[in-house]
RNA sequence: GUGGGUAUAGCUCAGUCGGUAGAGCGCCUGGUUGUGGUCCAGGAGGUCGCGGGUUCAAGCCCCGUUACUCACCCCA
């Protein structure tokens, strides 16, 4: 098989059956959102090459795909070789994510947004990764947005948006973990950590889960993040095995007399406390090692989890600054984000209302004029119609039509002349 | 970026010890059936991913390469 008819790389087509079933469940996801009072916008694929790498994408930015400039010259590519500096060729890239270009569309139309902006986004995004199950170089992300509202609010109608969408997507199993950025800086702060070294240190603390606490100790003390002395790998499996009681005392007993860990900051734990009090309905877990690798969070971090799958379903949290780097003002701001690459495949077939599927089976030498006559009245009626050419084994056109949601077909004679008269026998069953 | 697996007809896959390529399904044709989902016969369709090598002879063995796929890193 010629290697050029197969779709790019970590890119896919869709089949029919295949599209249905992912319109279905964007259409409930988008009609989730905007009953809880979201408004949807359309950003470019594209950005200018320079706020795509910013050093807002994380290590995603190494990820954008670029796209050369026109008319270049071997000029420019000999010097770019020479430099060594391959991104001077290209002034344009494909997003890697939906937030910087949210903050971007922002910034440009702040003017005509209301002063608390809640926007969805759902949208293609590209990352030049090595593909693999879950994870796609081309891939449909479902982001919630709330620009300016900086108090809990905005994290609590974030969550039940999101809570609900996967509830009516029949989504079962999933758990919300969250945490906050700034009890990961009281954390690191505990250990004596340099300012300068934190970032690097979230990235190692992320990997608790699958190099374990002396993992992740050994890691920190070669990287000379903390000294030999302290014991790390004493205070992350306190951290591992850290949930809501540690400031629950009220309500706990084994904690009753506890007092809390000196790495715990209170004011950020208790409004992780107050959101969870607040979604009663909801799996919300704690978990104060939950990172996230996106470098502009500031408070609040969520991520999607599901005991079936090692990555996450999602994810998102509050990023204050990152509009005021394109604006000059500082705009408070918080997102959630729903991978729907990695939830789409955990859907059952479609329900729900949709027009009777008929086919008419009609023999060769029907009129044209005759069938189309017959097929507008049946689409007038309300009914989807589709023609098939008698062929000799009917079995195969018959399953096919049944796989692809069709209810019923007639045949179709020369002597066929008006829709009363078809004979409609049910598919499937 | 690192490692494993795979690559043969439109699809799913066989192919033994190295001896010129097979099945099922689908497709086309003829017949059969006849208000139709049956059956029979025939046919078309392959650069065995690509390039080298070994051999009298390679789908099969060796080297390289590309693609797909799974896992790692990281991520949704």
């Amino acid at each position: 098989m010629a290697a050029s008819v197969t779709p790019p790389r970590g890119m896919r087509d869709f089949l029919p059956a295949e599209k249905a079933r992912r319109e279905h469940a964007l259409g409930v996801i988008r009609r989730v959102y905007r009953s809880h009072g979201f408004d949807e916008i359309e950003t470019p694929v594209m950005e200018d090459a320079s706020r795509l790498h910013a050093g807002l994408g994380g290590d995603n930015e190494k990820l954008a795909f670029a796209v050369m400039r026109r008319g270049l010259t071997s000029d420019d590519l000999a010097s770019a070789a020479a430099s060594g500096d391959a991104l001077s060729l290209a002034d344009l890239g494909l997003r890697y994510d939906l937030t910087v270009p949210l903050a971007r569309f922002y910034a440009t139309h702040q003017a005509a947004l209301p002063p608390v902006f809640r926007a969805i986004q759902i949208a293609p995004v590209w990352r030049a990764e090595r593909p693999q199950k879950g994870r796609y170089r081309q891939f449909v992300q479902c982001d919630i947005d709330i620009i300016g509202e900086s108090g809990a609010l905005a994290e609590l109608e974030l969550l039940t948006a999101t809570v609900a969408a996967l509830d009516e997507l029949g989504l079962a199993g999933c758990v919300i973990r969250i945490n906050d950025r700034r009890i990961l800086a009281g954390i690191l702060a505990s250990w004596g950590v340099a300012e300068e070294l934190r970032e690097r240190a979230l990235i190692t603390i992320d990997k608790l889960d699958k190099i374990g606490p002396d993992g992740v100790a050994a890691e920190l003390r070669e990287l000379g993040i903390v000294d030999g002395g302290s014991d790390v790998a004493a205070e992350l499996r306190a951290l591992a095995a850290a949930d809501w009681h540690l400031d629950d005392r009220q309500s706990s007993p084994t904690g009753a007399s506890a007092p809390p860990p000196t790495w715990l900051d209170l004011g950020a734990y208790r409004d992780l406390l107050a959101l969870r009090e607040a979604l009663p309905g909801a799996a919300i877990e704690f978990d104060p090692t939950l990172v996230r690798g996106m470098g502009y969070y500031t408070g609040t971090i969520f991520e999607i989890a599901h005991p079936d799958f090692g990555y996450s379903l999602g994810g998102g949290g509050r990023y204050d600054h990152m509009v005021g780097r394109f604006l000059g003002r500082e705009v408070p701001a918080c997102g959630f984000s729903i991978g729907f690459e990695r939830i789409v495949d955990l859907l059952g077939e479609a329900e729900g209302e949709r027009p009777r599927a008929l086919v008419l089976v009609h023999d060769a030498d029907v009129p044209h004029g005759a069938l189309l006559a017959l097929k507008a009245e049946l689409v007038a009626s309300g009914a989807r119609v589709r023609l098939e050419r008698r062929v000799k084994n009917l079995r195969a056109l018959l399953d096919r039509v049944t796989a692809d949601g069709f209810d019923a077909f007639a045949t179709v004679t020369a002597a066929t002349t008006d829709a009363s008269s078809l004979a409609f026998r049910e598919l499937g069953a």
